[in-house]
DNA sequence: CATTGTTAAGGG
DNA sequence: CCCTTAACA
């Protein structure tokens, strides 16, 4: 397999997960700009989950409530419980094992945080390839995928069924016993993800997005590009053209003071600048580990 | 006082 | 190996 192409790796993100699982307690949130807020006395407390509802008016995480009321009349806030005075997660911790234990029937999965988890599908997704007829990858199995770069000399976004379609007409024919191509590998994977996804729904009411790649950083990457509720598949071909307009703050571990000296040392704004260094040369820079 | 809590990596 | 710092939710 192609250097680089030799895992298939998931990212599995709760939409604005304490949010849902308030809302799934009351059901009069559902569908309503809302949030999630810990403490009261100091500006009517700090938000740390929002609903897409709720963003649409400016809402941000990290806000006060008192501000936020501001920019959303009608915000509705649940609040986090307490215990000794101190803000509890317990309730959300619950939840997560929840879904936790659904995602665990379809693969061996890591928790990065309470909402998100990794998971390597690479045997998997052997395992299923081995067992698939022709033409079985349809349209309308991948019904809430995404294929990154696709369709492609477009312009226009809002394509997804274009894109799929093109990406699915330019995958090679199902080869038996021989190493399938990457974009098969992928495709499959994200089959496995739509089958993930939608028994969490099922069993826990709470919906999530996805990003389905070759490694963890642009799995974390491909999930953020189509949310909420759905899923992205980031072909390794598609990632240099992403690449070229995207701030390196928004990689994963590049967000905070690394990354900002990364931007000033080496006077690059985003990744594709930055891919043009060589590792040795980062090394020099950051330290041989960092680099 | 004014976000808080959790986790992981790096340095001593 | 522990403690501090960084990053993120």
């Amino acid at each position: 397999m192609d250097y680089g192409k030799e895992r298939v790796v998931a990212l599995v993100d709760m939409d604005c997960f304490y949010v849902q699982v308030e809302q799934r307690l009351s059901p009069a949130l559902k569908n309503t700009p809302c949030v999630v807020a810990q403490y009261k006395t100091w500006k009517g407390g700090s938000i740390i989950a929002v609903s897409y509802e709720a963003r649409a008016h400016g809402v941000t995480r990290n806000m006060w409530v008192d501000d936020a009321k501001k920019l959303c009349p009608d915000l509705q806030v649940a609040r986090v419980r307490e215990s000794h005075g101190k803000a509890d997660l317990t309730f959300y911790r619950e939840a997560s094992v929840e879904v936790i234990e659904v995602m665990s029937r379809f693969a061996v999965i890591e928790r990065a945080s309470i909402d998100e988890a990794y998971m390597d599908l690479t045997a998997a997704v052997q395992q299923r390839l081995k067992s698939m007829n022709d033409n079985e990858i349809e349209s309308l199995l991948l019904k809430t995928t995404y294929i990154q770069g696709y369709p492609q000399n477009s312009t226009e976004q809002a394509q997804r069924s274009r894109g799929l379609k093109q990406w699915l007409a330019s995958l090679p024919e199902l080869p038996l016993g021989e190493q399938s191509s990457a974009g098969l590998q992928l495709t499959v994977g994200a089959l496995i993800v739509e089958e993930m996804r939608a028994a969490v729904e099922k069993h826990t009411g709470f919906r999530c997005s996805a990003g389905i790649s070759h490694n963890k950083v642009l799995a974390k990457l491909a999930c953020g590009l189509n949310k909420p509720n759905r899923q992205t598949i980031l072909p390794l071909d598609s990632v240099a053209e992403l690449f070229n307009s995207l701030p390196i703050s928004k990689i994963r571990n590049l967000g905070g003071k690394l990354g900002s000296s990364i931007i000033e040392t080496l006077a690059v704004e985003n990744m594709g600048d930055l891919c043009k260094f060589s590792q040795a040369q980062l090394g020099q820079h950051f330290g041989e580990k960092t680099g």
